[in-house]
DNA sequence: CGATCTTACGGGATTCGTAAACATA
DNA sequence: TATGTTTACGAATCCCGTAAGATCG
């Protein structure tokens, strides 16, 4: 009811665009058959949509005997308006086609640091070299911040660990994230080719704060194996921990993505083994709601990333072989 | 061929305003039942229409289950480009509709100065009070002028003489303006009720210029009554007129209409009779061309404001009443 | 279980193309 | 007479409303 108010004359004039199209090409062409032939239809159902427009209005659009077409006063009022909407019709309809198939939009991330640096880089530098008019916007936040920015819209895909099963948020699994020690180079370990968990039983553990993907992880790795581990040096940023390493106050668990944010720094990674954990990272989205085209198509980039990323590092992680040049710097 | 070219979108979309506005309310309400409600259809004729759309379209524009419907982000960035386009459509409409209605609009008419003195300021000032939206353009001209001004398009129509006849120029009685004498308030025919052609016989003629409708009627009169006048003073613009027979140099003949023109100058008309001769005056437009319902509505209050005049003067002009109240300043 | 969207189906309206009729230069 | 528009008519399509079905809270 308060449509049929608000626009009192759509809801009783009923024409669409493509007649107006029809109206202007007669208009430009002052013949019905040869407009006929253009809009590729018969001429006698051009006839009968340009009567029926009119009838419509009330009042002929043109004025026609068996020689010539003219347009009437009201043709000449109705032609620059059914150009114009023609034209805001046809080029709205562009823009969106291109929004649909993925051409033009905006995609939103939340993201945890480690995978902002290391995964993103690569996948939106391929992705716009296909799709240039597509803009991103990156919030780059910790787990529960990335979650709750998911939850309220503000970010249409989370690139995090798995959340706590929630119904309206959905996780699509991406890599599984290997845990190492992250040690000085001149650390005995650095010989090693990997390390057991029991290593923090004898060296001071460096912890990343509550609240974290990576404490949760290593405190089910403590949890599991058996080891009270006291969390005597505990820190949120990585670049907090790396400094401490490098102080030689004790040495850490990291999952492999977020060494490259220490890089050269002269620490390398290990892998920890017996058992070897990971870190689930994916991609969360709100559940039961549509993702942009443009998005549904970058996903497709970040999967693609991650392989890319296994093959090179051949079973291992990137930082690994990373790590393992560190010594010949 | 051109056409499906130039509007790539508009030829494969094929979606009228109505489904967009019908769109637009459910985007709005959220609610498939309660806009169904408001557009005064069915439920699952709303359903199908907003799935037309989205196949049209290609994607989903809301994310639905039984309890919630949301726009999907295809579906956010339809919705400006749906209200803009009905909005568009409504008013654009709404104007032609005005214009349709003779409410708006603009009427340009090629005029004699006679009639633009004596008959369309009345004519335009009820017109107005009625229609106040709608635009006068008056080109006052001789004959001839007005004539090609409404051939070339640049009228829409004409108050001129009756031209001669042209199958590309229609012409209709508007009202017969009869002849009469113009003289000094002292002249002695100023006596007299009314004068014979023949008195042209013993006093100087000023005659209009050749090319002029009232010249046109002059040589006729007294090509009929076999009076040889000669021309001895001819002018193009009735002030001059005015101001020969002022003069005292002669006297001439002038349709009652063109006197007005004259007026307040201690001239006086009196018609001239055996015969009487009549100036056809009437309303030429182009023949087989539509006129704006502005200008069709203002026909009828010239026709309107011409019989009021004859009511007004009682059988005769209003000049001539008016050329009897002269005497008594 | 209730509210809501979707699918199925029959009827009515609209629109198309072909063919014939019509009108003017 | 030739060109171009309108009318007539049968067929296909589209769209609506009613009724039944499915699904989630």
């Amino acid at each position: 009811m308060p449509v049929l108010e608000a626009y009192s004359f759509i809801m009783r004039i009923n024409i669409a665009p493509q007649q107006l199209a029809a109206f202007i090409v007669v208009a430009e062409t002052c013949s019905f058959s040869e407009a006929a032939g253009r809009l590729a239809m018969s001429q006698p159902a051009l006839s009968r949509l340009i009567r029926l427009i009119e009838d419509t209005l009330g009042t002929r659009l043109f004025d026609r005997d068996t020689r010539n077409v003219t347009l009437t006063p009201a043709g000449r009022e109705l032609l620059p308006i059914a150009q114009r909407i023609v034209r805001e019709f046809d080029s709205s309809f562009s823009d969106l086609a291109r929004f649909v198939s993925g051409q033009r939009g905006r995609i939103s991330i939340a993201t945890l640091p480690s995978i902002a640096a290391v995964l993103l880089p690569g996948a939106i530098a391929r992705f716009r070299a296909k799709r240039p008019d597509v803009d991103f916007h990156i919030l780059d936040a910790l787990s529960g911040t990335a979650q709750e920015a998911v939850l309220r819209g503000e970010a249409e895909i989370g690139l995090t660990a798995q959340p706590q099963p929630d119904r309206s948020l959905s996780f699509a699994p991406l890599l599984s994230d290997e845990f190492g020690v992250v040690c000085r180079r001149d650390d005995v370990l650095a010989q090693l080719g990997s390390t057991t968990w029991d290593v923090f039983a004898s060296r001071p553990f460096i912890a990343m704060a509550a609240g974290t993907s990576v404490r949760a992880i290593t405190d089910a790795a403590f949890l599991q194996i058996g080891l009270a581990v006291a969390p005597l040096l505990e820190c949120s940023f990585l670049a907090t921990a790396r400094a401490l390493v490098n102080s030689r106050l004790g040495i850490t668990a990291l999952p492999g993505l977020t060494v490259p944010l220490m890089a050269e720094t002269g620490l390398v990674w290990r892998p920890l083994v017996s058992p070897s954990f990971r870190r689930p990272l994916g991609i969360i989205r709100r559940a039961g709601s549509s993702l942009t085209p443009a998005a549904l198509e970058f996903i497709g980039y970040l999967h693609t990333e991650v392989r890319q990323r296994e093959k090179e590092t051949a079973g291992g992680s990137a930082i690994h072989s990373e790590a393992s040049e560190a010594p010949t710097e």
